[in-house]
DNA sequence: ATTATAATTCGCCAACTGGCAAATGTCAAT
DNA sequence: ATTGACATTTGCCAGTTGGCGAATTATAAT
C-alpha cells in the first residue's frame, strides 16, 4: 500500500468533517457518496477515486484543487500566473475557518484576530517569566 | 457507460500524442504507463484514474489541471487573472483579517475560529435570560 | 439499566482499472 | 510475396473501488 502522500488524506477528511460538525451519512447524503464507503477513505482503507473526490470537496468547504493536491492527484501547484497561495504549506487560510469567518460580518471577524493578538502577546509574556 | 464529458477525452489525448508524434510505446515509456492501457484509454474502453492522468499531463505537453479538467475530474474553472477565488458564498473574508491569519499554522487558525463559536454561544444564551 | 435511535463499521460482491504477454496490424526493404 | 522491425490491439486476470444491507457501536431519553 502506498504510504506516501495518501496516507494522511483520510485523517485530514474526518477531520475537516469533524470540523464541519457532518455525520457520515450526512456528509453522505451531500455528497452523493455511500457513508460506509466515506467511513473507509477516512480511515485509509480505501483510497477515493478523482469522481468521489471531487463529489466530496464542496460539501467539506475544501477548493477541488485542494483537496486534490492534498491527495497526491495534483503536484503541488506552480498554480495560476498570478501566483496568489502557496500551497499547503500552512500560511494559507484553512478552508474550514474560512467558511466559519465568512459567515460573520467584517467587524467581527477583525474583532476575532483581535483576540487572536491579545493571546498571543499573552502568550508571549508568559513564556518569558 | 458514462456518454457525458468523458467521452471525447480518448479522442483528445490521440490527436494530442499524434501531434506531438509519439507512439503509444514512447508514450508508454514518458509516463510509465502501460502502452496498452494507454490505447483502451484513447479508444474510450478505459477511463484513466488521477494518478495515470497525471502521469500522461507532462509528456503530452499539458497542465495536469488542463487535463483533468477535459478529463471532467475537475469542474471548468471559471479562473482568475486578478481575482481571488469566489469559492465562499455569501459574505467573504475580509482581505485584513486574512492575512493576519494565514500567518499562522492551522491549528491557531482553527483554534481561533473555536473560540469565537465558544463567544457565540455564550452570546447566545445570554441573550435568552 | 433499558430501550430507542442514530452513526459507524463490516461482509459481500459487481464493476472497473491497469499490467503482461500473445496476437494482430503496418510498412519498408529486399 | 516474404521477412523483419515496430506499433497497436486483444485476452486474460489480479488488485481496487464503491454500493448495499447487516451487524455493531455510540448516544440519548426515559
Amino acid at each position: 500500500m502506498d504510504t506516501s502522500s495518501r496516507n494522511n488524506l483520510g485523517e485530514v477528511i474526518r477531520q475537516q468533517r469533524v470540523m464541519t460538525s457532518l455525520t457520515l451519512q450526512e456528509l453522505s447524503a451531500k455528497a452523493g457518496v455511500s457513508a460506509s464507503h466515506l467511513g473507509r477513505i477516512e480511515r485509509g482503507e480505501r483510497f477515493p477515486s478523482a469522481r468521489i473526490l471531487r463529489r466530496i470537496a464542496q460539501p467539506l468547504g475544501f477548493e477541488e484543487n485542494e483537496l486534490f493536491t492534498l491527495a497526491g492527484y495534483l503536484s503541488a501547484h506552480p498554480l495560476s500566473v498570478g501566483e496568489e497561495s502557496p500551497p499547503y504549506r500552512g500560511r494559507r487560510v484553512d478552508p474550514y475557518v474560512a467558511t466559519v469567518l465568512s459567515r460573520e460580518p467584517v467587524s467581527v471577524q477583525r474583532a476575532v484576530v483581535g483576540i487572536l493578538t491579545i493571546l498571543k502577546s499573552i502568550a508571549e509574556i508568559s513564556a518569558k517569566e
